[in-house]
RNA sequence: GGACGGGUGGCCGAGUGGUCUAAGGCGGCGGUCUUGAAAACCGCUGUACGGGAAACCGUACCGGGGGUUCGAAUCCCUCCCCGUCCGCCA
């Protein structure tokens, strides 16, 4: 979230920016509850100082009548006090209602959108789209012909949106999460595998809304525990509640989890197969900076994902990603969209991977701070961003990689792991 | 899952109802001494909100939440976490 100083002393601005991150949060009444609300606190706090000192001389009254009557004025202090509180605890109740729903800014150069539509491509990637002698199959399949993806023993097993992965796949699995892990940590990256849950307080204070109608997040039911959509979640918790020490930062984290999202709402041939599934696996990048360093770890990150994409022989685009397609804790945010030639009528690029500055808005709820030079603490900058997420590279790779004769070549840079150059049809 | 013991500042650790304004130590910062350093000695050293030009002052915070009391680190309830033992288990 915001800072609740910054808000009120720039509401204008940060109306503004509500406006084109389509966020409804009523800034103006934000404003007028935090004047309430300091009054509010004055009035708390004289009531508590008072209070202490009738409390205070009781201890060191002697005379048992004296002492009847300073407890008699203590009461009713105490009870005004728990009076004052409670509208003051009202007061802040509802100014959070508002200040959740207020996103971060948006940088000055993310392009100014509704949606998706107003997305800046600002670049592509080394590698052409692949040419193919007649309609080249969609990953379902290829899939179906590779036997790679049971989709229908997924959906017998747990419902829609789940699938097995067999045979080659698994290998491909393993081998995209080895071929990223790898750049990480020879990039410096602290390698982890996260747990698969987190307390619903961690969501929140990463940016994720753990119930309601329109959540993307599965809870646990009866425990305050949900399955993470992603190891941001993870990653951003694991240092909340703290003050890191200055000299380690920038802090450059990779962390491995499953990723689970109930998709609610989503639907259509743009999500068919592995597309839009309810479970994924994912190597995320996730860093934590000082506040001056989070421009250029933002562009470092995209550059990995690039390294990456390139490597695998993919063709893509990077995309700056426009106000209000921007979600609530993003400050900007690049996504590389890779082609996918079986997507759509005749190939589409679709999104693999996606990279944001948070700058302080996850730290300052997550309370992850630094200390600054002089005398206080500062909360640091948060960034997260995609590795590999399994599920879609393996969409680019099976569709970009799909031979005449219905095999799938595996690139090169995974051939160690999956120990093979191609992946053939059974019995072929 | 059960029983017992714990959770106190950056770290260690004392504190079982009233000068706690949280002892003491370590670490850190500044100073004295020194050619320099170490040692020794002296002083300073938590976070947030509010007030103030500043010095400083007020309030809250001793794992989280709630309660008892004029007053809670301290007593009660509850949850979380750590340790030990038992049970279960890949």
């Amino acid at each position: 979230m915001l800072d609740r100083r910054f808000v009120v002393e720039n509401a204008e601005l940060v109306e503004q920016n509500c406006q084109r991150r389509g966020a409804h949060a009523d800034v103006r009444a934000f404003v007028e509850l935090e004047s309430r609300r300091k009054t509010q606190q004055f009035e708390v706090d004289e009531l508590n100082r008072k209070a202490n000192a009738v409390s205070k001389s009781i201890g060191k009254t002697k005379d048992p009548q004296e002492r009847e009557a300073r407890k008699e004025e203590g009461r009713a202090l105490r009870e005004a006090t728990t009076a004052a509180q409670a509208e003051l605890d009202a007061i802040v109740a509802e100014s959070e209602t508002i200040l959740r729903v207020i996103p971060n800014m948006s940088h000055p150069e993310a392009p100014v959108g509704a949606d998706d539509k107003a997305n800046l491509e600002l670049r592509r990637g080394k590698h052409e789209p692949p040419t193919f002698e007649g309609k080249p199959l969609d990953h379902v399949e290829l899939g179906e012909r590779l036997d790679l993806i049971d989709f229908e023993a997924g959906a017998k097993v747990a419902g829609h949106g789940f699938y097995f992965l067999k045979n080659d796949a698994v290998l491909l699995e393993f081998a995209l999460q080895r071929y990223a892990l790898d750049l990480l940590l020879s990039e410096g990256f602290t390698p982890t595998i996260t747990p698969d849950l987190a307390r619903n307080e961690i969501l929140q204070g990463t940016g994720y809304i753990p119930r309601g109608p329109e959540t993307q997040i599965y809870s646990i039911a009866e425990t305050d525990l949900s399955l993470v959509a992603t190891a941001e979640i993870t990653l951003g918790g694991l240092y909340s509640g703290e003050i890191l020490d200055t000299a380690k930062l920038p802090i450059k984290l990779c962390g491995i989890s499953h990723c689970y999202r109930t998709e609610a709402g989503a639907g259509g041939r743009a999500a068919r197969g592995l597309y839009r599934v309810h479970q994924f696996t994912k190597v995320e990048m996730f860093a934590y900076t000082l506040p001056d360093d989070s421009e250029a770890m933002l562009d470092y990150f995209c550059e990995l994902e690039c390294r990456l994409f390139d490597g695998l022989g993919i063709a893509y685009r990077v995309v700056d990603t426009a106000t209000g397609d921007l979600g609530g804790p993003a400050y900007r945010k690049f996504d590389l969209e890779a082609w996918m030639p079986g997507r759509g009528e005749s190939g589409e690029y679709g999104e693999v991977t996606s990279t944001s500055n948070c700058t302080d808005y996850q730290a300052r709820r997550l309370g992850i701070r630094y200390r600054t030079g002089e005398k206080g603490t500062a909360f640091v900058h948060t960034l997260n961003g995609t590795a590999i997420a399994v599920s879609r590279a393996l969409i680019a790779v099976l569709e970009n990689y799909q031979q005449a004769d219905g095999s799938v070549v595996v690139p090169d840079v995974l051939r160690a792991w999956v120990g093979k150059e191609r992946i053939v049809p059974a019995g072929a």
